[in-house]
DNA sequence: CGCCAGGTGGGAT
DNA sequence: ATCCCACATGGC
């Protein structure tokens, strides 16, 4: 019932914007198969390379309470440094790192995050072959919480876990769907999918699809302060 | 100018 | 457990 009418949301997100093309990977913007800023032209895809994989992870990082616009430059940047190998940012100092990832903002702590997390791959030799971590164990990682490790297991290695950002929990709530006190893990499983078709990848594609279409929605029309004209969930909101 | 952005860790209560 | 704060740039 009320897992129908995430669902219907989904659905009506999904006719208004069309697929997302998720997770961009910039540094293959223009390439075959994906546009101008990077995203899939045709629709889901999973990471074909492990510098795919790498490079959404770093992304994944920069992009905390950050907008992605400024993540694109730090990764351009990187780019150009060969920062996006992981053997040559694991061996960059730290300082020298920040001084190129500064204009994603927190560039200190960013920096320090991204050697823990590159060390923690390569030591688990997680990016080759898409070998995944566990949750638990990014977590334990400094400068991974909740969503940065769901949005690397999502979105890097295919698995199915639902990312539960500012973004959601706001139209969530303006939805009174939730009251907003819920815990991360609370509303991660208000998307658990009880179907007979639960096939991991179905799962995937479908989570994958939604928060991207979550996060588009949230700047288009439910941004902090609410454009509500033209909504494509208007009907929704107020109701329980 | 002020506010916001695809959070997280640390410290005090 | 829960609140509060530091961390920082670039866009509007």
């Amino acid at each position: 019932m009320n897992e129908r009418k995430l669902d219907l949301i989904y659905r009506r997100l999904y006719s208004h914007y069309g697929p997302r093309g998720w997770w961009p990977i910039r540094t293959r913007a223009g390439t075959p198969g994906f546009d101008t800023k990077g995203y899939h032209k045709n629709d889901f895809s999973i990471p074909q390379s492990s510098q795919d994989l790498f490079e959404i992870i770093v992304g994944a990082i920069l992009t905390q309470n950050t907008t992605w616009t400024n993540v694109e430059k730090t990764l351009e940047s990187m780019k150009s440094q060969s920062l996006l190998e992981p053997s040559y940012l694991h061996d960059t100092k730290t300082e020298d790192l920040a001084s190129v990832i500064r204009s994603s903002g927190y560039y200190n702590q960013k920096a320090k995050k991204l050697k823990i997390i590159t060390s923690f791959l390569l030591q688990g030799d997680y990016l080759n072959n898409s070998h995944s971590p566990e949750r638990q164990d990014l977590l334990a990682v400094w400068g991974i919480g909740p969503e940065t490790a769901d949005s690397i297991l999502l979105y890097g290695f295919n698995k199915p876990y639902f990312i539960i950002d500012t973004y959601t929990k706001r139209i969530l709530r303006r939805l009174h769907y939730i009251t907003g006190n819920e815990s991360y893990n609370e509303l991660q499983d208000l998307f658990i999918i009880e179907k007979n078709d639960n096939e991991a990848m179905y799962t995937v594609r479908y989570f994958n699809e939604y928060h991207a279409l979550i996060v588009e929605h949230a700047k288009n029309f439910c941004k902090k302060k609410p454009v509500c004209d033209g909504c494509p969930i208007s009907e929704f909101c107020g109701k329980r």
